[in-house]
Parts: C-alpha cells; structure tokens; sequence
DNA sequence: CAAGCTAGGCGTACGATGTACACCTGTCAA
DNA sequence: TTGACAGGTGTACATCGTACGCCTAGCTTG
C-alpha cells in the first residue's frame, strides 16, 4: 500500500499529485480552463480514475484552495502590524500566482491549512496586538475585505489600466455616437492613466497602510511594538 | 417593428424581459441556477429564441450586470462623505440582493450604467471632495476592493457566523481527532460568537467609516462639506 | 507457494449544458 | 398582393461531471 510508486517502478496516482497537477492546469488555463477530462490527460491517466482520490471536482477544489492558503505566511516574532502588512501582501501575491482562487478561498470545507492561518491571523491581533475580540473579529473582517476584494479587482483588470480600460470604454463609444463625452470624469481616468501608468502594487500599498493605521489609532490598541507581550488579554481556552 | 406585443396581441420577446428573467432567476437558483435553458423555460420559450436578442451567455450577463449598476445610488448635493458612504451602502445592498453579481460587476463589456456610474463616483471624488486625480483612484480603488470584498465575504459565509461557523469547524474536529484543540484562538471564535452573535451591517459600517476617516484626514483633501464648491481642481476636458 | 482480497486504473454510458445551422411564420412596407 | 425580414422553432453536436461495473496487479495470509 505505498502510494508513490510501486514495486515494478510503476507510477501510481496520489491525492497530492492530483491536487499540484489540478492548481498548475487552473493557473494556465483559468479556472473554467480545469476540467475533470483534462485533468485526467495530464496526469496520462483515465478521467474516472481521479474519483478514486477525490470524491468530486467540489472536493477537489477544496484541496487546490488548501495548497493556495498553505503558501501564505503568517509570519510571527515580529510586531503586530508588520506582520499583519506582510500576511496581506503575501496573500496577494498568492492570489495573484492563482487567480482562480480568487472569490474561492473561503468557500467549501476549510483545509488544515486554511484552519492554521485563521487561527494565527486570530493569535496575532489577540494576543500581539491586545485587541479585545470584538475588535479583533472587525480588524481582520477588514483586512480580509480589503485584500480580497483588491486581488479581485487586480484580477479582474489585470493589465487593464490603462492599455484596456482604453479599449473597454473603446467599445462603449463605438456602440453609441455620444461617446465618452457625457462622462469627462471617465475620460480624465483615460487619459491620465495612460500617462501616467498604474502601478497595482503601490495601489495596494496605499489602501493597505491606511487601513493598519486607522487599526493602530483604535484606542483598545495598546500599540506595543513585540510579539512577546505576555499581558494578552486572555490565552483562550474555548471548548466545544 | 413594436417590441412589446404585435397587434394582434401576440407576446414577444424583449430584451428587457430576458434580462429581468435572467435576474430573477440568478436571484432565486444561483448563478449555476441560470441556465440558457432554464431561463428559455421560464419565459415560455424555445431555448434558441433567446439568442436573437441576446448574442451569448456572456453578453447576456454583462446585461445582468448593467441592471444591477442601475440599482446603486450615487447621491449628489451632499458632501462627499456621506455620498461615499451611501453609494457603498447602496451597492452592498445591491450586491446583497443579487448575490450572484458579487464578483463580476467589474467583468465583461461595461454597459451604460456601469459608465455612469463610474463616471459619478469619480466626480465625487474629484471635484466635491477636491482629492487631486491620482488620490481620486486610490481613494476608488481603496473603497471598491472594500465594498467588493465585503461582499464577497458576506455571500460565502452568509448566514454562518455563528451557527455555520461551528459546523464548519466541526467537520473538521471529526474528520481528525485533534480538533479544535491545536486552534484555540479559532475556538474563541466559535464560542464567542455563538453568544454573542454576528451582525454584518455593524461589521460593514466599522471598516467603511474607518476607511472615510482615513480619507478624510488626508492632507490633499480640503475637507469641504458641500458639494457645490466651485473651486474644482479642474473641469476636466479630456479627449480620446 | 497458493489463494483471494483489495486498491486503484479503465470503459461505457447518461443527462445537462451552450450554441451553430437551417427552417418556418407572422407582420409590415411597397 | 407581394416580398422582405424580425423573430420563434427543431435538430444536432461537442463538452462537461460522474454513476456503475469490470479488471488487474500486488499484498496479506494460510
């Protein structure tokens, strides 16, 4: 009963190979890109022979989502803030490595993977950032909100401004005569932008860092600078 | 050529009536609910005759989409704030209604009530709140990546917090016998909020008005109430 | 070494989906 | 009266997820 090779030399499938296979067809072909048949070609393998490793493609999503949480860190040790900064950029740059997981991550059955990260976003606003829970339940609501709803923005227009939002209001001024001009505040959008470019990262950058610092200002935010406080509010010791 | 009904009383299609139908049937199946088929069904129609006002699935959501833009309110003649702050209200509202729409009000070809209201939020920011064009975009961005992702938030865990929230991680506890044990911060979760309970709209006005607050206090912004200041930083005038 | 159990890959088949293509029909302009 | 044309119909096809049963290799056990 090994599951990487057998005896002869083999080759035998696995639940993880069908997962990494299925999160590298997503990211090159989207996600209505993955089908159940294509997935079964690259791995050389009958389509029906997946449904012995995973119960169906909803199953097999929630795996792919687990791979993606797995990927970001949560990074202790470090005050509450930066690492709060440096988990949102990591998991932007994670939605941006697989966009079909964008809209996806908190649908399904919650991975181990996906558990661990809540629990140590949870752990750092609690006990490093002494917020009470009422507060620290609307901090990461928030913050959750905010990166992703930006990776779906980013997604959505990606290489989109200026290059095609030109195009897309193109297409709408072509359709009827009157054309841009009754929206001049979209126009100035236009024209300014391909000027001057658009840079997401530093979009990101700023709405991340208003955020932290309105979070920072929270008068129940003693603003301590280490992890290691040990006067936290309450080590919780929850039971079912 | 009367799109209504012919004269001798005979019911015609509509591309009017499509879309509604369509929307009302998002509204109540789901997106997977609405089926080229389904929706044919609904309106008494063979599945084919949809596609002579409609040119695909894909344009027939674009369509969709348009409607729900033309639900969301952009108020004038208030100050920029409170119109900020009732647009985003307005389209959680929207986007709470037609769930479906969560995650796609940015795709496909933008129709005329996604123009206007762009073209709405974007003379807001500029001209009554005075921000300086490039403040004026990540203000936008800031704000949609917000309202998006809250909704997006609120549609995949609608109606879990608290009492989905723990079947959630109950799945988990018994799929491996260590449970909720290894997470006690995730455990402070489920218990505290299932006696507490979880209002989204509180959850939703904490960050949107923190996010004001930061946008207001920004030193490019000259914090004018009214809408009717004349000293814009500019009218804009641009041209394709 | 023989026997048989079982994990796991294979083949076939079915219903549902979007939509191309050809056809048919009722209404209106000329 | 006639002919064009807008718009509803019917058939057909490729593709999808997946239920069901078969088959075989390799391990466990006597």
């Amino acid at each position: 009963m090994q599951d990487t090779a057998a005896a002869g030399g083999r080759e035998r499938l696995n639940r993880a190979k069908v997962l990494n296979a299925a999160v590298e067809l997503a990211d090159e072909g989207g996600f209505e890109g993955l089908t159940m048949r294509r997935l079964a070609a690259q791995l050389s393998v009958v389509p029906m022979a997946l449904y012995k490793h995973v119960a169906d493609k909803r199953e097999l999503l929630d795996g792919m989502v687990d791979l993606v949480f797995a990927e970001v860190e949560v990074p202790a040790d470090v005050d509450w803030r930066t690492a709060m900064h440096r988990r949102a950029a990591s998991m932007r740059q994670a939605l941006l490595r697989h966009p079909w997981a964008v809209g996806r991550m908190e649908t399904g059955t919650p991975g181990p993977a996906n558990l661990h990260h809540h629990n140590a976003v949870m752990r750092c606003l609690r006990r490093d950032a002494g917020f009470p829970f009422r507060m620290a339940v609307h901090a990461y609501n928030l913050m959750d909100a905010y990166v992703y709803g930006f990776a779906l923005q980013e997604k959505t227009l990606a290489g989109d401004i200026p290059a095609e939002a030109a195009r897309r209001q193109k297409a709408v001024v072509d359709r009827k005569p009157t054309g841009l001009d009754d929206y001049p505040y979209l126009a100035e959008v236009v024209t300014e932008l391909a000027k001057t470019g658009f840079a997401f990262a530093d979009e990101f950058e700023f709405g991340l860092d208003l955020i932290l610092d309105g979070l920072s200002r929270m008068p129940q935010q003693a603003s301590r600078t280490a992890s290691s406080g040990s006067n936290a509010p309450l080590p919780p010791s929850a039971r079912t």
